[in-house]
DNA sequence: TTCCAAATGTAAGCTAGCTTACATTTAAAG
DNA sequence: CTTTAAATGTAAGCTAGCTTACATTTGGAA
């Protein structure tokens, strides 16, 4: 489902991606990140919306212990600092490069703004974008209070398998290629290091799944 | 702090009421709704937004198990259904009246777009309410991933002062007379009914709080 | 005024999942 | 090719908070 959703937003971040114009290009550039580089922090004005070009972008923030905690990884096609649409002022999260190499592109909000105001197709895409991005918040919220660990897990790999998943043509099984480590995925579901992980090594005793460091299958019934 | 927002969000939406120009008036009414009656359903179609103009409405879901979840309960002058705003075509959610004379103003969502488009001031005000939405969601899962039980208790207290507290002029407390039942709080901040109970009466023994059904008094330190 | 259904109060017993601690494996950097 | 920090695997012990069950109180309906 988010899978269709990812296309369309490519079609309209694509479209809008101010790169592709020639005279946007002479003043503005892709920004360039290497590993572990920092593209706003928290607290930084809000002042832009970002679309990925090329690479992995972790959003997260720090709790009051210290301790990272992760909202999202995203990847190329993908936007992120979207908030700063709907009026936030300073960062409520940060957002760090993964690779070596990721390359994204900043839209200011005035821009984005304008564009909605004078494209009503584009306004309506953007109010969707939005609206997933609430359902996945509510979606999450729901299954953090309702659904035992090995529930939301399972939830999780089927989200992921959305985004990074294809089917094996051979076995059929749906193989995710992902960025995540298991102290990632821990910390998005809401539960231990040490749980999720003996979750993972019960769901492949089970033949449910199998997994190494970046892989995960998803066996066929 | 969100009181501030619902102030300014009164200036949005009392503006955009269509019941203060007469040739509305004429075609349509504001919507009177007795105790229990839903003004939605799940599933329903989501065409329009809501104005409270007197009384209260629960928002919330039903679970497979047929239990009735919380997620917030809106009185005078707060909106809700918002998230047809943002592309959303089906309810995800029921609105039911709780008063025996509640009144909402329904506006539909295409004349909520429109003027959005040829007002930036409200489009940017609109967007602003939003954001605030997007972010208490984001504190309530937080609080549900790191705070244990008694801690996200205090959260929603102070909530709950924000919107219906109001300073005692005796003695200093702060008394908050809300629309809540144990239950209802309980399934807000993901606690059982008897453990929400229990923090209660321990807040009250040690003099955080006195409560009785419809008022609760946070004590001055 | 009485009655009833809903709301609130309370306790016992159980368990999912946390914390902590440590071992093992892996991949990236020099 | 070695080194090393990060990632992953595993186990023991503990506890917050759940479930269940029941008692008591309360406000509104009749």
């Amino acid at each position: 489902m988010s899978k269709i959703w990812f296309l369309e937003d490519v079609n309209v971040f694509g479209a809008l991606c101010p790169h592709k114009t020639k005279r946007y290009r002479e003043r503005n550039h892709f920004c360039q990140y290497g590993k572990q580089d920092y593209i706003y922090f928290e607290e930084d004005a809000a002042t832009k919306v970002y679309l990925i070009e090329k690479g992995k972008v972790k959003l997260g923030y720090y709790a009051e212990d210290g301790k990272e905690v992760v909202r999202a990884i995203l990847t190329k096609g993908e936007l992120f600092g979207e908030k700063a649409i709907l009026g936030e002022e300073s960062r409520s999260e940060f957002a760090q490069s993964l690779d070596a190499q990721t390359m994204v592109c900043p839209v200011p909000v005035g821009q984005m703004q304008e564009l909605m105001r004078s494209n009503r197709t584009f306004s309506l895409k953007v109010y969707k974008f939005l609206g997933m991005r609430f359902k996945k918040l509510e979606r999450r919220l729901d299954l953090l209070l309702f659904k035992d660990a090995t529930t939301r897990v399972k939830e999780f790999l089927d989200e992921l398998a959305d985004d990074f998943g294809y089917c094996c043509p051979n076995t059929g099984d749906t193989v995710i290629k992902h960025p995540y480590t298991q102290k990632d995925i821990a910390s998005l579901i809401g539960t231990s290091r040490p749980t999720l992980n003996a979750i993972m090594n019960d769901l492949k005793a089970v033949n449910f799944l199998d997994f190494s460091r970046n892989e995960i299958r998803l066996k066929v019934a």
